[in-house]
RNA sequence: GGCGGCGUAGCUCAGUUGGUUAGAGCGAGGGUCUCAUAAUCCCUAGGUCACUGGUUCGACUCCAGUCGCCGCCA
């Protein structure tokens, strides 16, 4: 049976769910529900990341313990994603004890193998990265991401002996050119492997600093650096389900993220799946960032869109659509309400919305919703099943190619030329003369196929509507993404359809900006 | 500083291996129908394709340089 296993990050606990967490779990979900459609057997791990200086500071702060704040921060992640009704095989949460033994599994058998080692390192630390800086790195002597200066620093450590591995990683990527996604970050990568520059990676702190974080299995004066512990969290998020689970589903590991945490991915993860002598991943896919003015949108920053605002205010699948169609997949994208407004009213409101309205309104309006037999096509008809067949090609295609942009754009083609072929063969004219009502019914049964490929290729982008139109048809929705229309084998003759709904209504933003007080 | 990318209509962008009047969507303006969520549909945008040189019969599309923006690395 074939597999795939898509992961996002964990996303550190150290502020709420913001937008750009919200896109990496829509798109691991659109994912997975579109190999799940294809007949795949699919597995998602999320999760939160819950060690570090940072969380035990916030923690302090807040007078909590880390744990405590952890198991409050935690939920909200795990609320807000079962809200979004986003597909979660496991959620992984790095303080899970599961989870803790298995990254002191593979920190023993790294230790065992020889490739880690003590050493003395001395530097200067930002605790907003959680690393060391050079010296070039700095502006104005403050951290360039964190605007304060790092604190030197001079301790003894264990190191992982990346530096083994790094060739092996090259001629990995190497070798297999789709394995990092868009193209543009894969030479990045080989560029940083060619430079010389990597070095061996820091894995510990010693406890006297801080002892947020799991206990190194050898030394127990030291707790491993977040990273090391992180990254894992793919691992044990399939071991939490049985080492079968793993064997099955690890070789299929597609890691979603946003670009600002590709080295550790492509660089740190892949060297230490080598020291443990694990398969490498399939491949990385990696998004860019949700700009908002000038700023990026980041938890630091603050500039924060919280999803359950936004699915409360606009529905899930309204959210999900601009943020589908809105970036091409590895590029930033803008995010503002006129553009968001503009992108919902004119494609889902005006464009799939009404035609859905206006043809079960029709359907109510000359056969009391029955459904009636298809009539011997005209031009215009073949043309409007030749725009739904090829939507029935592209966007799986574009889909499959991550171009969830272009695989919305493809199916809008068809939409739009349903709403054309209304008005173009004019069912609601024809219908006031009797003899031509046959005509009629054939016009709306092609409208309501029209409708039903619609809803089949929205399952994986817009799950709660695809589910709506189908229930609006009264049928069920294929088992399986069929590969040819079937137009005229949907509908019974005689079968009742439901009355329209309003299935996305128009957003005012002068209406939606007055109510704030 | 090194490597790489980008700069096309008000906005977001397409523009394949160089070739007749440079395209789409949105916005805006005008019109139409009336089944529909005042939605649909039709018409309308005259933009030095950043700038300057070069190659060519011919370049938005190739080359060099300039300016501006950005990414990665140092």
């Amino acid at each position: 049976m074939e597999r795939f296993y898509v992961t996002t990050p964990i996303y550190y606990i150290n502020a709420e769910p913001h937008l750009g967490h919200t896109y990496t779990m829509v798109v691991a979900d659109t994912l997975a529900r579109f190999y799940r459609a294809k007949g795949v057997e699919t597995f998602v791990v999320t999760g939160t990341d819950e060690h570090g200086d940072k969380i035990a500071a916030i923690a302090a702060a807040h007078g909590e313990n880390p744990k405590l704040y952890a198991d409050r921060m935690s939920p909200l992640f795990q609320q807000a994603w079962q809200e979004c009704g986003f597909l979660v095989d496991q959620f992984v949460r790095t303080t899970d004890p599961r989870h803790e033994q298995l990254v002191q599994e593979f920190l023993q058998r790294v230790y065992d193998n020889g490739d880690i080692y003590f050493s003395r390192y001395a530097g200067l630390y930002c605790t907003g990265c959680e690393r060391f800086l050079t010296e070039k790195e700095l502006v104005g002597g403050n951290c360039p991401d964190h605007k304060r200066p790092p604190e030197p620093i001079e301790e003894e450590n264990y190191f992982f002996r990346m530096t083994r591995y790094l060739p092996a990683v090259q001629q990995y990527f190497e070798a297999h050119p789709d394995a990092i996604y868009p193209e543009h970050y894969r030479n990045e990568v080989l560029a940083m492997l060619a430079s010389g520059g990597i070095g061996d990676l820091c894995i510990s702190r010693p406890k006297t600093r801080l002892d947020w974080g799991i206990e190194l299995p050898f030394d127990r004066r030291y707790v491993c650096y977040v990273w090391f512990d992180a990254l894992i969290s793919y691992v044990s998020g399939l071991k939490m389900r049985g080492d079968d689970t793993f064997h099955a589903f690890w070789p299929t590991a597609h890691h979603v993220m946003a670009k600002d945490i590709l080295k550790p991915h492509a660089i740190f993860w892949p060297s230490m799946l080598l020291a443990l002598r694990l398969p490498l991943f399939r491949r990385l896919l990696i998004h860019g960032y949700w700009v908002r003015g000038e700023a990026k949108m980041s938890k630091s920053l603050g500039n924060v869109i919280r999803p359950l605002d936004m699915k409360q205010q606009f529905g899930i699948d309204t959210l999900r659509y601009f943020l589908l169609r809105e970036m091409a997949f590895g590029q930033d994208a803008s995010f503002n309400e006129d553009a968001f407004a503009a992108r919902a009213n004119a494609d889902l409101a005006n464009g799939l919305g009404n035609l859905a309205s206006r043809v079960l309104s029709m359907q109510q309006r000359y056969f009391d919703g029955q459904v009636q037999p298809l009539d011997p096509p005209t031009a215009a008809d073949d043309d409007l099943q030749g725009a739904f067949a090829q939507a029935l090609v592209e966007v799986p295609e574009w889909t499959e190619q991550l171009a969830f942009h272009r695989a919305l754009e493809a199916l809008w083609r068809a939409l739009d030329h349903a709403n054309k072929y209304v008005v173009d063969t004019a069912p609601f004219t024809l219908a006031r003369e009797r003899q031509q009502l046959p005509r009629v019914g054939g016009i709306l049964h092609r409208l309501l196929e029209c409708l039903y490929t619609t809803a089949t290729l929205l399952a994986w982008f817009l799950p709660e509507t695809s589910q709506k139109i189908f229930s609006l048809l009264g049928v069920t929705a294929p088992v399986r993404l069929p590969t040819s229309l079937g137009w005229g084998e949907h509908f019974p003759i005689g079968h009742r359809v439901q009355p329209p709904i309003t299935l996305f209504p128009r957003i005012d933003l002068q209406k939606e900006a007055t109510p704030r007080a």
